[in-house]
DNA sequence: TATTGAGATCTGTGATCACAAATTATATAA
DNA sequence: TTATATAATTTGTGATCACAGATCTCAATA
């Protein structure tokens, strides 16, 4: 964990209850692959890091790992999650199993503001790509994808999709540390075309092949890293 | 919350941390049904009635809202989630997109023990059915379930269907409490079936038709609860 | 009887301390 | 220098206290 990891983190609202907070820096984090898997987090030292009582630490890292982004040894050592095998197989088939359907339900929820707002995150991304920026990357892949499925109003298919990417976003920084941003490829512009013309199913066609695309790029990577 | 629910609990083994031990316990407490939905429940009340302090509860709480059993209102109540036409929608769809499959990838490791564990399981079931006990029928028909599902080593998987489970058990005796156990009907003889013929599509069709027969119980009843 | 409101109680959240187990650091011996 | 034993530190877990906000109690009022 590099130390100055902790110095972007976006402020406390004071509305938001202390664990609250924590728990989203924490995700944004591993979404970005700030940690590396496997290595230990103490929760004293989240706590100095974060400027926060470790009570509150406690209550995110225990939903952390009850979503499977957090990993506890047999020595009660507390990290972020590794990589094997059969995880990533799992995962795969749990993300082609609800994220094109989610995005199929979510469709008629997307209006032209959002529409944009894909559009724009798009171009960010394919910026990201072409300069090599792997945090600009995940960043707004992860944009992207939520953008669309955080539409529908769903209360369950979307924790699961989030618990899902929590697990294999923090792979992204190993794979695209070995061969670069360049192998990175989506379907994109075939998910902003189908919304455009309000076509579900090609939208949910556009998600699964773009998960296909993406997971086989990390797919090559894993066996190294577990 | 009738009061006599925790006399029946089983004793904590001293090896086991006590916030595991609460957890284990709330979630066989849940999956009988034994907390109705949306009724409030106390971390100091649970600690009291479990001997234990408030610490372990609170870490066993936030676990179970992680995982969707619990939710949290407005106005920081916590109870067992209730159900709504949309909620249960998603519970279907995500069980059936993993259920089957999980009993597909799970059907290789069931050993002949494993197969007369079920086959002894699917009889007690059957009296639970005869006699109208609803408590052994949750009981009895979960063990059915993860007798199966557990046979397989998912770490992705499982913890996401048993979180599915968390969330629709709970509604099991408020609709058997209206219509009774004698219009449950299931598919555990086909699967018995395909497992001894080791026919892995036999068997997760046969657990997707005891999906679809189960949920569907349970669907008439939703409106009325939520 | 019905309504109101002030006081008491209960609730989740956060801070802090205690403790055993694990880890690390240090010193001693070969 | 290397290996080993021992002391110091760090770790997750659990217990306890503090506190603000929500909830409940119940007498006073209309």
């Amino acid at each position: 964990m590099l130390d100055n990891v902790f110095s972007k983190v976006t402020p406390r609202q004071s509305v938001l209850p202390v664990n609250e907070w924590v728990y989203e820096t924490l995700c944004e984090l591993i979404f970005h692959g700030e940690f590396a898997p496997g290595v230990p987090i103490t929760l004293r030292g989240i706590a100095e890091k974060l400027d926060v009582s470790p009570m509150p630490v406690r209550e995110a890292a225990t939903r952390l790992i009850a979503e499977g982004a957090f990993e506890v040894s047999e020595k009660r050592r507390i990290s972020v999650s590794k990589m094997t095998q059969e995880k990533f197989d799992e995962l795969l088939f749990a993300r082609l199993s609800i994220e094109p359907e989610l995005s199929y339900l979510a469709l008629r929820y997307i209006d032209n503001e959002r529409l944009n707002l894909l559009i724009d995150i798009d171009k960010k991304l394919n910026v990201a790509i072409s300069t090599g920026s792997v945090e600009d990357y995940t960043k707004y892949n992860y944009q992207f994808h939520f953008g669309i499925y955080e539409a529908c109003p769903s209360t369950i298919l979307m924790p699961i999709v989030k618990s899902l990417w929590l697990r294999f976003s923090p792979f992204y920084r190993i794979v695209a540390g070995r061969a670069g941003t360049q192998t990175l490829d989506d379907y994109h512009e075939s998910a902003i075309f189908a919304i455009s013309e309000n076509d579900p199913v090609a939208l949910s066609s556009a998600i699964r092949k773009d998960i296909h695309e993406g997971m086989s790029t990390l797919k090559e990577s894993i066996e190294a890293t577990s």
